[in-house]
DNA sequence: AGTCCCATCACCCATTTGCGGGAGCACGGC
DNA sequence: GCCGTGCTCCCGCAAATGGGTGATGGGACT
């Protein structure tokens, strides 16, 4: 830990133009020190895990390694350093996902300089931060995710013939619908899930413990 | 069924000396009635179908009928002969099929005649009686059975990302061999897994603990 | 020295999957 | 009344699956 004056930032942004202009300002900020930038998420991982900077600035998408890829490296690693992460386009429900890996804030490049270093300010200080949007967008796919059953009934049985070995057409014959629907069914399932295989799904399924 | 006083016994052996010797020493037991011999399997299953003794004492090898074949006969036929296998040689896994199949004494060659005469009075009384060595022997294929990991390391790689969800082409590329390769993996688990669908093998797999 | 198991690879072939669409009907809430 | 959601069904197509058979080399155990 550094002392209570300065709080090293580390900068991970593969667009030249925005990454400059975040380190200049982050270096105009008496109470930061800008430790280290890079372009791709490889270089950001290996120069983290040497400078252990405070707070490391992550742009969500980065050649090489992906900003994901590099929160769940800091994870692993058990380094302190607490992220930001910067998302270009509002994507899908990655979220979530991110927030359970245990990034401290999230913004949107929607945000100006200044929300960004207030952004890394209040996380140095252990709050969390998010965006606004991203606040939103989040408590929407909060709702989704316990709100609703995850799977229709109809899909519930459906996946239970799956992790029985069944095929689409036993599945059919086993429930008086055609192998189409169950087809059907099926692809939503796996798109629920996530995942792009029955296998994967029942093993989506079993950890959820919508079986056994 | 005949009084508690005798009990019926029938013996088929290939060695006549050896039947001979078994033979004499049940002949020279008050308690047991001889009520046949045979050389071989055919001729025994034949009799022993007719005069239906309590005991049949049967040489696990033996011509026309394999020793095996005889006790399954007796299965199929329901009779109430109890089988007590002689074993020569201390051969390979058939220990656990033959109990499998209701064999109620087995013994091998090593045992001694008393030994041999204990062991039929013991089954006619309904118990069962395993040599000392063939008990050690199938407690020890008994824990291969189970100890055994069931699944090769490989096979246990290619099941791990099975639930992952990727396709054999994708495994192949992962693991750094052919798609052939994988598929003959996949192959096996599900025939040691005695499923056919990787689905299933999945849910197999996390029911046993092996993933997750 | 012979046998068994593991891992590797190949080829064929019928069936199934997964993905892209499109489409109708019923129910319930805003 | 409209819209979302669930359930039902269809077509077509490239890719993958599962089943069968067969072969080779390397270790381990006997």
């Amino acid at each position: 830990m550094q002392g209570s004056a300065t709080t090293t930032v580390y900068i991970a942004e593969d667009h030249p133009v925005f990454l400059d202009a975040v380190a200049r300002a982050v270096r105009a900020r008496p109470d930061f020190e800008l430790v280290g930038t890079a372009g791709d998420g490889g270089t950001a991982i290996e120069e983290i895990r040497v400078v252990k900077p405070a707070v490391a600035l992550l742009d969500q998408r980065l050649p090489v390694l992906d900003g994901v890829e590099v929160v769940r490296a800091i994870g692993r690693d058990g380094l302190a350093t607490r992220v930001v992460m910067l998302s270009a386009d509002d994507s899908s429900s990655l979220v979530y996902d991110v927030l359970k890996l245990g990034v401290a804030g999230f913004l949107t490049k929607a945000a100006n300089m200044s929300d960004i270093c207030d952004a890394v300010a209040a996380v140095a200080r252990g709050e969390t931060v998010l965006d606004p949007e991203v606040q939103s967008r989040l408590v929407h796919e909060l709702r989704e995710r316990d709100e609703r059953p995850v799977l229709t009934n109809r899909e519930a049985e459906v996946l239970r013939l799956i992790a029985e070995g069944l095929s689409a057409p036993k599945i059919g014959a086993r429930l008086f619908i055609s192998s189409s629907t169950v087809k059907t069914h099926v692809k939503s399932i796996l798109e629920k899930f996530g995942v792009n295989d029955r296998a994967a799904a029942v093993a989506e399924a079993m950890r959820r413990g919508l079986i056994d």
